[in-house]
DNA sequence: ACCTGAACACCGTTCAAGT
DNA sequence: ACCTGAACACCGTTCAAGT
């Protein structure tokens, strides 16, 4: 929430950083041209020379929180590597929810080569961790694919089930429950509590779990580079 | 793309199926209140008395595509009830891409209890189809997110895959991948043909499978429902 | 009571005018 | 050559004025 100051010149990096922390604070739709400009203490036209446009400008914010996640690079099993990945990715989306939905759906239809090299950056590091486990190419791509759209589709999962506060959730949850007509809903309204003791963290470990022991089932005839 | 000229009385379908009809042929940006009342033939005012403001037309538009999901109530076993349900989401987004993101991040941080009952009715019909195949209730829950999970990564990987004009693409593809440095990115540029031969519905399809394999791989020595 | 449209407080972006 | 800010063409939403 610091203002910038009018002082000493503005890099992308700067404008980058206040218009995630505007993101952070405020949500998406708070993030205008005027209000950036604003927050650095400069005239609303100076960050044109930052980001080509709104667009560009959300793609930066995008790719700026992608740099947030850390690259492990050891010789860890590939599958405890891919784990740690999820775990780590999933911190930094839990750091700035209102970034998620620019991150899944930001490139959408965007050729893949044409995307910025932050989003690509991702692809690369669990490609080479799983060709370099021995995984065939082709392979690691099916792989990355099935990984990739699990760990993204878990985080949706996960953010739409969070609830900013716990205190009132109870009370929430069992409102909204009951509004359901319980001939329609009959299996929800039943679940009210097992949905109040929801744990993300474990919730992607156990599905990280199923997708790595059907991968095996799946590979082990194929290829001998899983074990 | 048909005006309708404003005879008869609007209700909230029509004006939601004039919604979704912008949005599917221009984009969600199009979709604003003044080009809506315009497509109508009416006052943009007029959109008020059927949707409270924007977010709740969009919500609006989120589930007039979900009820286009069709639901097949059989007693085919159940896995091949969550495949058949997974192709056919798969499909109705695949008709209504730029609708796609209203799906996965609409409700963000909606508590669960509070979501429009359309929102709610593919959870409802998955817990069913568990339960009544044999899961705890809690198990079903659990299989539900990793499915959900799973389907929604799968449908925004591929989406952000899928290129409108196929013609384009090879070259595209080839053009965007060498601009990549080959020290950052040697997995990924080498991997071209590959990426070419994109196949969302096998792709999907090899997923489910290996998802189902490793559920049953997990429940196998915790229940006796996973046949 | 219902409907209409003027008015308000915002937008992104262009571009002429200044330095 | 760079920077500034007025101007344009849009927004969502409110609300007073009409019927």
């Amino acid at each position: 929430m610091q203002a910038q100051e009018g002082s000493g010149r503005l890099n992308r990096r700067t404008v980058l950083g206040a218009a995630l922390e505007l993101v952070d604070e405020h949500g998406l739709d708070a993030l205008s041209m005027r209000r950036l400009g604003q927050a650095l203490g400069r005239d609303p036209m100076a960050v044109y020379r930052h980001a080509a446009n709104r667009k560009e400008l959300l793609a930066g914010v995008a790719e700026l929180v992608l740099d947030e996640v850390e690259i492990f690079t050891d010789d860890a099993h590939w599958q405890i590597q891919l784990r740690r990945m999820a775990h780590e990715m999933r911190r930094v989306c839990l750091r700035h929810p209102n970034v998620v939905p620019l991150l899944v759906t930001g490139p959408l239809s965007t050729p893949l080569g044409l995307r910025p090299a932050g989003t690509l950056r991702p692809l690369e590091q669990i490609l080479g961790i799983l060709i370099r486990a021995g995984f065939a190419p082709g392979d690691a791509l099916h792989v990355y694919r099935a990984f990739y759209g699990f760990l993204y589709g878990h985080i949706l999962n996960e953010l739409q089930e969070l609830i900013v506060d716990p205190e009132e959730n109870e009370a929430l949850l069992q409102l909204g429950l009951q509004r359901l007509p319980l001939r329609e809903f009959p299996h929800l309204r039943r679940l009210a509590p097992e949905l109040l003791e929801y744990d993300g963290e474990h919730e992607l470990d156990q599905g990280i779990t199923i997708l790595l022991a059907g991968l095996g089932q799946q590979l082990e005839t194929t290829s001998e580079a899983y074990t």
